[in-house]
DNA sequence: GCCGTTTTCGGCCCGACTGTTTTCAGTCG
């Protein structure tokens, strides 16, 4: 049991409380421990063992018991209690748009359906509107939310399926006859969202490993096996596959085991004609050719350059690869700070101290503190006097660095009419702006592509956050017209945002892809509120690199004295 | 359920927007 299954488990916890009815305070104070939970570096288990948990912000007497019996005994009679008064599957009803607790709530009260497929007949036989407090609107909003998620069902955000796949490969690490694994698939390509997890391992006797497989911990139900391979639902809900190859055929599986589809169908075909076989093993060279031992190799002999993962997708890269042009993708370490994350001026958890001490030990040159404008009201937003004041206390932190600088930024909103959140006396002022979208999400295309367009036209402003306002698996982009916003970008030298927060992963790769054609650059940030969330930039590096980006495309890759200039274009 | 205290209760982010009503409750960021 580890700090992130606890967090899962205090995460539905208040989720079925919100249905039930209770206190609302109740169920914030199981989101605030689980978010606390998955995002401190200290070990829930080794603090429940020193008794120590409730030094963690937001855990208290009950729920420090509450922990330790999880800890101990691998279960909790409280969370099974509720289970068994409320279908966990009727948690789904919160992630739908437009429908909270107190919706929930009245539902359950008056259906008490027993899962959602019970919940959509009573809404198709209009049966919801009758219900107080639910009319038509409503009723309809939850079919839309229930088909959208049972199209995105189980779908893994990024952060969360890295996680159960270090849990997956370790598993695979410490079994005897395993000399090497990989994680292999969606996964490994980067994909936004994954909805399946596939591993190759290594073993003299891949047999032997498949029988061990089949008890490993965290399986909840063995799908199917073979002598080579297992398919099983995990513990955690989502499938994994693993292939067992002996070493030789190491380079060849996890090719194919990566994908994509598309990217293997379009090899295949060029392998074929190189008198090259195909199998559920991969690709091999015939009968007398000696299997390559690497992927470089297997593309190396296939006549083209070695192939990254990300882009692996069948849109264009084997042509590319043949021809000796594919791009040098940018890496994390070519990024050498991060232009929008939030402090505790506004809805942010970190003093500017803290975020500069953290960012300097990461050894970035610089960290823009970007906080909200003053008509976000429920973030906080900064008011010009308190900008002002914020200033000057990164002026003063300025002054004992040599070597790294803080940057006065600027979350600046874009108004429903279009219009920014201060004049422009006071945002030529700021080192950077970001503008941003947080209101007015229901306008029509034209007005909101109208409003993203307003702010790139304003001198002042450097980049445009989370530039399509999707939330992955809860909230689709808001409607713009993409095409027309990239080539005003590139018109006016705006940089859009590749946010790398795992529910955002804003812009998609295809419209970076598409920008980068057209000449726009890019800047790969957090919105990091809580300085553990600074780690999200390799989710963001990832999706710039299935966008085919390289460090040219992206402005936070130059030093602080070429940013600077950046900055200062005309 | 947590936390801080004018310290064992009472407050906990708050204003705009939407949908359901007919003056307001619920949702969202």
């Amino acid at each position: 049991m580890n700090n992130w299954e606890i967090a899962q488990i205090f995460n539905e916890i208040a989720d079925l409380l919100d249905i039930l009815g209770e206190s609302p305070y109740k169920s914030r104070a199981y989101r605030r421990a689980a978010h606390k939970l998955s995002t401190t570096y200290l070990d829930a288990v080794q603090l429940s063992q020193e008794g120590r948990l409730q030094e963690i912000p937001g855990i208290g007497d009950a729920l420090a018991k509450k922990i330790q019996e999880l800890v101990t005994t691998g279960k909790l009679r409280y969370y099974d209690e509720l289970r068994e008064k409320v279908p966990a599957s009727l948690r789904q009803l919160l992630l739908i748009p437009g429908i909270g607790a107190k919706t929930a709530q009245i539902i359950y009260q008056h259906l008490r359906p027993k899962d959602l497929a019970e919940l959509e007949t009573a809404a198709r036989e209009k049966r919801l509107r009758e219900l107080p407090g639910i009319g038509s609107k409503t009723e309809e909003a939850i079919l839309r939310g229930l088909e959208a998620l049972a199209s995105s069902k189980k779908r893994l955000l990024l952060h969360h399926a890295f996680t159960v796949a270090g849990e997956i490969r370790d598993y695979l690490k410490s079994l005897s006859g395993i000399t090497m694994t990989s994680s292999a698939g969606s996964l490994r390509r980067g994909m936004e969202t994954v909805g399946d997890l596939d591993f190759v391992a290594v073993a003299h006797d891949p047999l032997t490993v498949i029988k061990e497989l089949a008890t490993a911990p965290f399986l909840q139900e063995l799908l199917t096996a073979d002598n080579s391979q297992l398919s099983l639902m995990t513990k955690w809900g989502i499938r994994a596959d693993i292939l067992v190859v002996q070493p030789e055929y190491y380079a060849t599986a996890l090719q194919y085991i990566t994908g994509s589809k598309e990217h293997n169908e379009e090899l295949c075909v060029l392998a074929r004609s190189l008198g090259w076989e195909s199998s559920e093993k991969g690709l091999s060279p015939g009968q007398e050719g000696q299997l390559p031992s690497s992927e470089e190799e297997l593309y190396s002999r296939l006549g083209m350059l070695y192939i990254p993962p990300e882009l692996r997708e069948g849109r264009g890269e084997i042509q590319a690869a043949r021809k000796g042009i594919l791009p040098y993708l940018l890496e994390l370490c070519d990024l050498k700070g991060d232009l929008h994350v939030h402090s505790h001026w506004s809805d942010g958890v970190n003093s500017l101290e803290e975020l500069a001490v953290e960012a300097r030990r990461r050894g970035y040159q610089y960290l823009a503190v970007t906080d909200h404008s003053k008509s976000l009201h429920v973030a906080r937003g900064l008011t010009e006097d308190r900008i002002w004041e914020q200033r000057e206390e990164i002026r003063r932190l300025n002054q004992r660095f040599t070597d790294f600088r803080l940057l006065a930024g600027i979350e600046v909103e874009i108004r429903p009419d279009g219009s920014l959140d201060f004049d422009d006396d006071l945002l030529a002022e700021m080192d950077i702006v970001v503008a941003s979208i947080h209101s007015g999400f229901n306008q029509d295309e034209k007005t909101l592509t109208e409003r993203v367009i307003s702010a790139m036209e304003n001198k002042h402003v450097d980049i445009i956050g989370h530039p399509t306002g999707r939330l992955l698996g809860r909230r689709e982009p808001y409607s713009i017209d993409i095409e027309q916003v990239l080539k005003v970008a590139a018109a006016t030298g705006t940089a859009l945002e590749i946010n790398s927060s795992p529910d955002r992963l804003d812009l998609c790769d295809r419209y970076i892809r598409r920008g980068k054609e057209l000449g726009v650059c890019f800047a790969v940030n957090t919105d990091a509120h809580d300085l553990h969330y600074l780690d999200d930039l390799q989710y963001g590096v990832l999706q710039a690199r299935r966008g085919w980006l390289e460090r040219d495309d992206v402005i936070n890759t130059m030093s602080f004295e070429q940013l600077s200039d950046w900055l200062q274009r005309a």
